[in-house]
RNA sequence: GCGCCUGUAGCUCAGCUGGAUAGAGCGCAUGCCUCCGGAGCAUGAGGUCCGGCGUUCGAAUCGCCGCAGGCGCGCCA
């Protein structure tokens, strides 16, 4: 058993079926980690919901409970304190035992969760043709994130870039590239278009500019939408050379993502607006064709609309949305939907889930928006550069990159270049992402190159710097963590050793936690936690040449592997040394 | 105007199905290198959990009413 929660908590629910009968039938154990170290491990407060119910003292509840309990073999004799807590101590032989068993684990401990589900990641999801840019950020490595953990647990998991791709922006786009390039336009051959954010830019210049560009380009757009070859290879065009740029970014920040923009969805729009039209949910509203959830409304109290088709007959992202919601479950057959983007657009996806909900979509289906708040700077505005232009991700990253470069090489002048550019790359992109996740999702964050790459509280460059500590000792001992012998760890025994192997024992809990709620802080926090201790326990117990060298580095191994582990589930790598 | 989100130490933030004396980092003060990397460790000061009322054995957490800030509010995404 790895998960000592789930273990404790099966054996508290046992205990209350068998000492209240029918009566605990169903009720919850209410085993939590404890609340302070004093109280020991685990404390279970389920003898005060219990008391209600069957008219009793909760600690008498409590004592029988532990009598019931059979809990020997995990910990110490339970003390019920206060109104009728019940606190758990995992006993030192059971910690060490299951240790022995993570040391020859791959997975530490984390038990593939069954039945796995199919779960598609909506995430990252930038304009074609547009810049990646701050914006992107937070979906894009959260997104990541959450994608990684739930693979870890053995899902399927189906990472989606919902680019937008389609739109009359396209006619704008197309009409100016029949001017610059128009080989671009041929059949075969890919054309590098160079700078598609300038070539946008431009686009957009000539657009506001000349009416006669413009005209034009309002043809391009309907010339696209009724497939002509020509649109079609110019929108693919353009299309390929963005996609070129994300991949660039995308590759920097190890972020693997399947494009399926909104073009994709659009054979599968008339059987989407069918099917709600027969389920009777559509209603027209001024030329549009509307659906409306109940219990939304607009400004003026009137019910809000998710318009499915616009009055000139056009789509938006309102049909999108329900068309690729409807494929999602229907086609490929999603048990979980996550859509990661800013909690802006909380209310649209309510209106579309809602919706869903009412064309029976999502009876075997969970949808989820997983909302996040924006990028501030340290102003607490915006994020912007000093000329109030949107920060480009590129350029956030090279900037990251350079300050922790310059870190690496006034901190380890002896590194040879090539491997100081290697650490300032894993450094600097595991700051951004670490910051990024380490918050709550939920509120605003503002973004600090220098907090993010201090070398000191809860940062990438604080948790590279436990793990590259282990491999230190390594180095130093000429220790191979890959020959110890689990038999060899023997019952832990000092402060910091116990203190150590019960934080490495709480991995397992700290994923479900992620994974149910779907906030990376929580696994931040925990490794921000375990590196506190890992780094008490190496202060205060000598490791090589002690009596005790093989248990705490076997210890040293566990941690330097569960920290490992756990910034990979963030997307960020560790190095041996910095 | 309505809706959503946020409000916790000087600053930046955690606080997980309601649980015990509310935590961390930074900053500040004071210790610790004959010792595995001091990018570290230890100790301390610092709180009207925005305010009020309510629910509960128990509220930073749930409900209602306010206040402040952010975001959104019909054919962009």
């Amino acid at each position: 058993m790895s998960n000592m929660l789930e273990a404790l908590r099966g054996r508290i629910a046992e205990a209350m079926t068998r000492s209240f009968g029918a009566a605990a039938v169903g009720a919850d154990p209410m085993v939590t980690p404890a609340t302070d170290p004093r109280f020991g491990h685990y404390q279970s407060n389920a003898a005060m919901g219990l008391a209600k119910r069957l008219g009793r003292k909760p600690r008498e509840l409590a004592a029988e409970l532990v009598a019931a309990a059979r809990l020997d073999d995990l910990c110490l004799p339970p003390q019920i304190a206060g109104p009728g807590f019940i606190n758990f101590t995992l006993r030192p032989e059971t910690i060490t035992e299951e240790l022995r068993h993570r040391l020859a684990d791959e997975r530490l401990g984390v038990a593939p969760v069954s039945p796995a589900r199919r779960v598609v990641i909506d995430f990252s999801s930038p304009n074609i043709a547009k810049e990646l840019h701050v914006g992107h950020l937070r979906s894009t490595i959260i997104g990541d994130c959450l994608a990684r953990v739930l693979e870890f647990q053995g899902h399927a998991v189906l990472r989606r870039n919902h680019v937008g791709d389609w739109g009359t922006q396209f006619g704008m786009l197309i009409a100016h590239l029949q001017d610059v390039c128009p080989e671009a336009l041929e059949e075969g051959g890919s054309v590098d278009l160079g700078d598609i954010v300038a070539f946008y830019k431009e686009a957009k210049r000539r657009f506001d500019a000349d009416e006669e560009f413009k005209a034009r380009s309002r043809g391009e757009v309907v010339r696209l939408q009724s497939g002509v070859p020509e649109a079609v290879r110019a929108w693919k065009a353009l299309c390929d050379q963005s996609r070129r740029q994300f991949d660039e970014i995308y590759r920097r920040l190890d972020v693997r993502i399947e494009e399926r923009g909104e073009s994709f969805y659009n054979p599968f729009i008339p059987e989407t607006l069918n099917e709600l039209d027969a389920l009777g949910l559509i209603t027209e509203s001024e030329g549009a064709r509307c659906v409306y959830p109940e219990g939304f409304v607009n400004k003026q109290g009137d019910p809000l609309p998710l318009i499915v088709q616009k009055s000139d007959g056009g789509f938006n992202y309102d049909t999108t949305d329900m068309t690729a919601i409807r494929y999602r479950v229907r086609v490929e057959k999603a048990d979980r939907i996550i859509y990661v983007t800013d909690a802006g657009q909380a209310i649209h996806f309510a209106m579309i889930f809602a919706a869903a909900r009412k064309a029976g979509w999502l009876d075997g289906a969970r949808a989820e928006h997983v909302p996040f708040g924006m990028v501030l700077g340290e102003d607490q505005k915006k994020f912007k550069t000093r000329s109030g232009e949107t920060v480009r991700l590129k350029d956030l990253l090279d900037e990251a990159v350079a300050r922790a470069r310059a870190i690496v090489d006034k901190k380890n002048p002896e590194l040879p270049g090539k491997r100081r550019a290697e650490v300032a790359d894993t450094i600097g992109i595991g700051a951004v992402k670490y910051a990024d996740l380490s918050q709550n999702r939920i509120s605003d964050y503002v973004f600090s190159f220098d907090k993010m790459l201090a070398l000191t509280g809860n940062t990438a460059p604080y948790l590279i710097y436990a793990y590259v500590r282990v491999q230190s000792i390594a180095r130093k001992g000429d220790i191979d963590y890959g020959h110890l012998d689990p038999a060899a760890l023997s019952t832990l025994e000092t402060p910091e050793e116990l203190e150590l192997g019960r934080a490495l024992l709480r991995l397992p809990e700290v994923i479900d936690v992620v994974a149910r709620d779907l906030m990376p802080n929580r696994l931040t926090d925990y490794l921000f936690d375990l590196s506190q201790i890992f780094s008490r326990f190496y202060t205060n117990n000598r490791v090589l040449g002690d009596p005790r060298q093989t248990t705490r580095l076997a210890l040293c191994d566990l941690a330097a592997r569960t920290i490992r582990l756990g910034l990979s589930l963030l997307g960020i790598r560790v190095i041996a040394e910095m």
